[in-house]
RNA sequence: GCCGAAGUGGCGGAAUUGGCAGACGCACUUGACUCAAAAUCAAGCGUAGUUACCCUACGUGCCGGUUCGAGUCCGGCCUUCGGCACCA
């Protein structure tokens, strides 16, 4: 054979596959399906590592459940809609979509190059009309489900990107794309019900055994539930209620103010006739002005304003001070909360700042509290209460149970189970997204664009400028349309949803892309679907794999699909880092998926990247590394190119019996790496020690690289596991070393090696023989012999004898086939 | 502050159920081949004592515990990374 040359066999070999359609699936409900997806990237033009990494992974599973006779569904698209392409517009003066599909093109060339074994035929782009239709008419099955609607709220404001944006997209009080400032902003907006699904949500991550529980937590953590009590304090000057939400409600006795959040609705009534109406209002705007990062942090200074207005606990008819503060949001609970100094930490810091009074509800079992004492709030949850009524005495337990018994019973309060998870707010202000397909008629109000006028196409007569204003509101054709109810004028929705959307919905087209009737039909969903295995970033965590678990079980109530959650397992994999950090542009440590391919071949790649750290940790780029992977495949070329008369002409099937003791120690080490290697991808995704068995099994073929005698038909054996052993990883390399040495057919067509059981035993184990816990001396016995057997015949050794001699042995401890600990005095 | 993960040679990492710590690869050293170099093949490669082999002691972030036996289990720390963070 000539010398192996991956830029020759790679180019061959994609033209082949791309010809031959070999990676094509259709449904087949007589055989077992197995759905493997990678997070679709967005086009941002070129593949960096971190893809390379995440396809290369799913490129594997894919190749392994095929030859294993899995009927693999294996479809990539694009993520098509978002910013990046509308900035590209207003700086360079490029079309959105033209920037967006010369992208892909280009992306999907690289992919090619990667050699991946996708069913482009499934391809997605969430940009295109055929796409987005549907991600509208999904939007209206939400709206009719009244989980979509419009209200005006105080929302994330990016300024830089001009739009909003919902909490999960917010970090640290930043722009999750761009780092800016996020404020506050009161404006009317589109949001989907997430939080009905808050309770559901966090049920089923139990159903979910496939996940990381890491990721889970994360989740769990963001829905956030809270049990605990609502009830309503009187404002007489007002004839109020005004309700309050706390999880401990055994401290109620404890109230000497109640906090309002700065956006509180009744803020407006307080000011009516208050002489310092002024002061309040200007306080309020104050806080409204802070950024989301000021006023969420907890070191912030925690400020209020009196407002003269009192409210009465009604558990002991307290009279208590109402104050506006800039730490209460007005988005969680009720937008009120209840002041115990004694009990919450910064209601103690707001207390004592300001003069409140402060009254002890609890105190520790053993000790006696004394407030003048006291110089922060006791928020231990145990103790006994004090100056609680009927409840002093009692233990916290009972207390709670108590109090909460007396609020139901009294009717003037509720127990409540409270999530932190918000609605999703889906609008944006931008261009470059699927429109929300809603008409505002003067007459009859907001109406759902008729579904055979879907899509709701983007216009092109736009301008891209920068600024705050939509082009699509700019855009007179797109604005001006008629109602469809009253046929009157009325102006279109100029809001595009959130990107999010658009992916929330993805893996579920895949199993029906070109379907013109409905998003996918049903039973092709639910024969593919769900995925099997997912594999991407832990960046996702929150957004996209909570957003894709709420859609999942929306059309499931909706009766679209039959099964609860999308994703059966997931993978997350770690970055790809160079030099200790995350590659990027401004640390100039960036290396070139296609300066990489185009020196070592994407097979050198793809086996580098799967060998050097397991999937789930960081990877450091070493381009010695990646030299190494390119050695271990000349490696493999030249000791079968070594071996290929014997291998062309040796047999399938033989009597093994015939074989040296050398050559059956040569099939004893292939069937034991098939065992593992078998073992590592299926159950344990350990790539790269399956990747480490393979080449000890070429190291100790390569101990046969000058016996002219080797038996034909057992390196023939060897070769074919090999070569199919191989093939996940490096796809090209095989399948032109398949194609030379044993057959015309794809070797990614081939049945996954099985391991004869009996090959993988050896007549004879090494035993480890211990004194005292220490290793000293190894012995080979014959396998399966018993304790007895084992324990004489380590007292028989030698140099056991001279250890033990004078001392006495106290106890023997026996592990069949591996180890005897003799333990003397 | 709360929650979680990780810490093993010069480096990436292995050790799957408590049973030989360091598989495999990188780097390095040496030998063979070569006029020479590269490539390749072969061998060595935790630290210290000894260094010719053997052998011995130490060694998986730190301190302690359980056990015949601990990288692995338990308790207490340290460091790094990640998530959440005024959620009442």
């Amino acid at each position: 054979m000539e010398k192996y040359s991956p830029q020759k066999i790679e180019k061959k070999w994609q033209a082949k596959w791309q010809e031959s359609n070999v990676y094509k699936t259709e449904m087949d409900p007589a055989k077992p399906k197995y759905y493997t997806l990678e997070m679709f990237p967005y086009p941002s033009g070129n593949l960096h590592m971190g893809h390379v990494r995440n396809y290369s992974i799913g490129d594997v599973l894919a190749r392994y459940k095929t030859m294993e006779g899995f009927n693999v569904i294996h479809p990539m698209g694009f993520d098509a809609f978002g910013m990046p392409a509308e900035n590209a517009a207003i700086k360079h003066g490029v079309n959105p979509a033209d920037w967006t599909f010369s992208n892909m093109d280009n992306m999907k060339r690289q992919q090619r190059e990667m050699g991946l074994s996708y069913d482009w035929d499934r391809q997605v782009a969430t940009c295109k009309p055929d796409y987005y239709r549907w991600t509208q008419w999904l939007f209206q099955l939400f709206y009719k489900r009244g989980l979509a609607y419009k209200k005006k709220a105080f929302v994330n404001w990016c300024d830089t990107c001009g739009t909003v944006l919902a909490n999960e997209q917010v970090i640290e009080g930043k722009c999750w794309r761009c780092d800016s400032t996020v404020v506050k902003k009161d404006l009317s907006q589109w949001f989907l019900k997430i939080t009905d699904y808050a309770d559901v949500l966090l049920k089923d991550l139990d159903l979910l055994k496939g996940w990381p529980d890491r990721v889970k937590l994360m989740q769990e953590n963001w829905i956030g539930r809270s049990e605990g009590l609502e009830f309503s304090l009187e404002v007489p000057e007002l004839g109020e209620k005004l309700p309050v939400y706390t999880t401990r409600p055994d401290t109620a006795y404890g109230i000497t103010f109640v906090a309002l959040a700065a956006e509180h609705p009744l803020i407006d009534k307080i000011c009516e006739n208050n002489p310092k109406a002024e002061e309040i209002r200007a306080f309020c705007q104050k806080a409204q002005n802070q950024s989301e990062m000021e006023r969420t942090s907890s070191e912030s200074e925690k400020e209020g304003i009196f407002t003269g207005v009192y409210a009465v606990n009604p558990f002991n008819g307290n009279k208590v001070q109402l104050w506006v503060t800039n730490y209460v949001l007005a988005e969680y609970g009720t937008g009120a909360v209840m002041g115990v100094p004694s009990g919450d930490q910064r209601d103690w810091m707001f207390a004592t700042k300001y003069g409140i009074d402060i009254i002890l509800t609890l105190q520790p079992k053993d000790k006696e509290l004394k407030l003048e004492e006291m110089t922060e709030a006791y928020t231990d949850k145990s103790g006994v209460l004090v100056n609680s009524a009927e409840f002093t005495g009692m233990d916290i337990k009972s207390a709670m149970k108590g109090i909460m018994d007396k609020a139901e019973a009294e009717g003037f309060g509720k127990r409540r189970v409270n999530y932190r998870l918000r609605d999703w707010l889906i609008s944006r202000q931008r261009y470059w997204g699927a429109p929300i397909p809603v008409i505002y008629c003067p007459d009859c109000g907001e109406q759902l664009v008729p579904e055979d006028q879907l899509p709701v196409l983007l216009p092109e007569d736009v301008k891209f400028d920068p600024g705050a204003v939509s082009p699509l509101a700019q855009s007179e054709s797109f604005v001006n349309c008629t109602c469809p109810k009253c046929g009157k004028p009325a102006k279109r929705e100029t809001d595009t949803m959130d990107t999010f959307i658009c992916s929330s919905w993805y893996y579920l087209r895949y199993t029906d892309p070109h379907n013109t009737e409905l998003p996918f039909a049903k039973d092709k969903v639910n024969y593919w679907a769900p995925v099997d295995q997912y594999i991407g970033g832990i960046e996702h965590a929150i957004l996209h794999l909570l957003y894709s678990r709420f859609f999942t079980k929306v059309l499931r109530d909706a009766g679209m699909l039959d099964f609860d959650e999308p994703f059966t397992n997931l993978l997350t994999q770690g970055m790809v880092l160079k030099d200790g950090s995350k590659m990027s542009k401004s640390k100039g440590n960036v290396v070139s998926p296609e300066e990489i391919i185009g020196q070592y071949g994407a097979d050198t790649a793809r086996l580098f990247i799967m060998f050097a750290a397991p999937v789930e940790r960081d990877l450091d780029w070493s381009d010695e590394g990646v030299a190494g992977a390119y050695r271990f495949l000349n490696r493999v070329w030249r000791i079968l190119d070594i071996f290929q008369d014997k291998i062309k002409a040796g047999s399938d099937s033989y009597d093994v019996s015939v074989l040296t003791k050398e050559e059956q120690e040569l099939r004893h080490v292939l069937h034991v790496t098939i065992k593992k290697v078998t073992e590592d991808i299926r159950d344990r995704y350990m790539f790269n020690t399956a990747i480490s068995s393979i080449m000890e099994l070429v190291n100790a073929f390569y101990g046969f690289q000058n016996d002219k005698n080797i038996n034909g038909d057992l390196v023939r054996e060897v070769a074919v596991a090999l070569i199919k052993m191989l093939a996940p990883f490096a796809p090209h390399i095989t399948e032109e070393l398949w194609s030379t040495l044993i057959n015309e057919e794809s070797v990614h067509q081939q049945k996954w090696p099985v391991w004869d059981e009996a090959a993988t035993k050896t007549a004879e184990v090494q035993v480890v023989l211990q004194i005292n816990g220490k290793v000293r001396d190894k012995i080979m016995l014959a396998s399966g012999i018993s304790k007895d057997e084992m324990e004489k015949a380590a007292m028989a050794q030698p140099r056991v004898q001279e250890l033990t001699a004078g001392k006495t042995v106290v106890k023997m401890i026996c592990v069949p086939d591996k180890l005897v600990n003799i333990v003397v005095k």
